[in-house]
DNA sequence: ACATTAACGACAATCATTACAATATGATTA
DNA sequence: TAATCATATTGTAATGATTGTCGTTAATGT
């Protein structure tokens, strides 16, 4: 998708931020993984393949910029790691996840979900919600098969 | 409330843990500030107040313990420290937060209000939610004040 | 093409967390 | 009571992620 890369190189021009090299590669990877949950070093290692004289510290910049432009959002499931995930285009809010704590797969959820929760949240903590993060940790589909116990 | 301890004591002779005299402290800090969202460098700096012998390291393992038992949750906010919560004594679930962006006032929500959420996330993507987290950011109600522009 | 200035790359520094190895504690049993 | 065994503790070293520094490079506007 050529169009998408392109907004983005928009996004960037209007906060006044140049499109390099390095930038445009470390956005490509975020697309080509769009489904993968990567941390800086992922991300670095594969960027590094297209673009070998790439530096960590480069990576890590352009995610932190690409943070604050909120073309992806930073999130951490626990383990000792930040990891970045693209932002729905459009989307209001950040999406779900879904980690199993067997096999430690992650998913998405895309769907809102919480547009009554956060109503009540306003209303009755007079709290004006800008972003959210909701992950549940549990079993998933997959390790769930066969051995249906209730617990 | 001197219950309270005796019930987390149990926990951990249940679980075939000591009692010992720095675990004692630790968590006695962690019910003096149950409102609080502690790192575990805050814990330990508390700790040694009353016990300045000590060591980093047993807090973090102390604090690993009772993560273990579900005695607190471990957060992280996104600043680069996991926090610790005690959990609410007999709480099914782990209680949800509100970070202010403005000023950074970290509120705590103890309604479950995920009840119809985690029933639709559990079938409709056949998972088996054991745990959650759920953060909100925002504009808390004290910064709210007064500048109400609708956004 | 050229100057300005943001951006880069390599590496050092920092900060949170974990690993290690030696010592201490405390219960159990001979 | 003393020997034993397992677990816990301590101080420190090691690790690993992230950020800062600084001299160099290259993107952008004229």
């Amino acid at each position: 998708m050529e169009s998408r890369i392109e907004r983005i190189k928009k996004q960037l021009h209007n906060a006044k931020y140049k499109l390099t090299p390095q930038r445009e590669a470390t956005v490509s990877v975020l697309l080509e993984h769009e489904e993968d949950h990567l941390s800086a070093e992922d991300v670095y290692l594969l960027v590094k393949e297209k673009s070998p004289e790439i530096g960590l510290a480069t990576v890590y910049r352009t995610l932190e910029l690409l943070t604050e432009l909120k073309v992806v959002d930073k999130i951490n499931f626990g383990d000792g790691v930040s990891r970045f995930d693209l932002r729905q285009e459009g989307a209001a809010h950040f999406h779900h996840h879904l980690v199993c704590i067997e096999c430690g797969a992650v998913d998405e959820i895309q769907e809102d979900l919480l547009g009554d929760v956060e109503q009540i949240v306003e209303d009755r903590w007079n709290f004006r919600i800008k972003d959210h993060r909701l992950t549940f940790h549990g079993i998933c589909s997959r390790c769930g098969e066969g051995n249906e116990e209730k617990e």
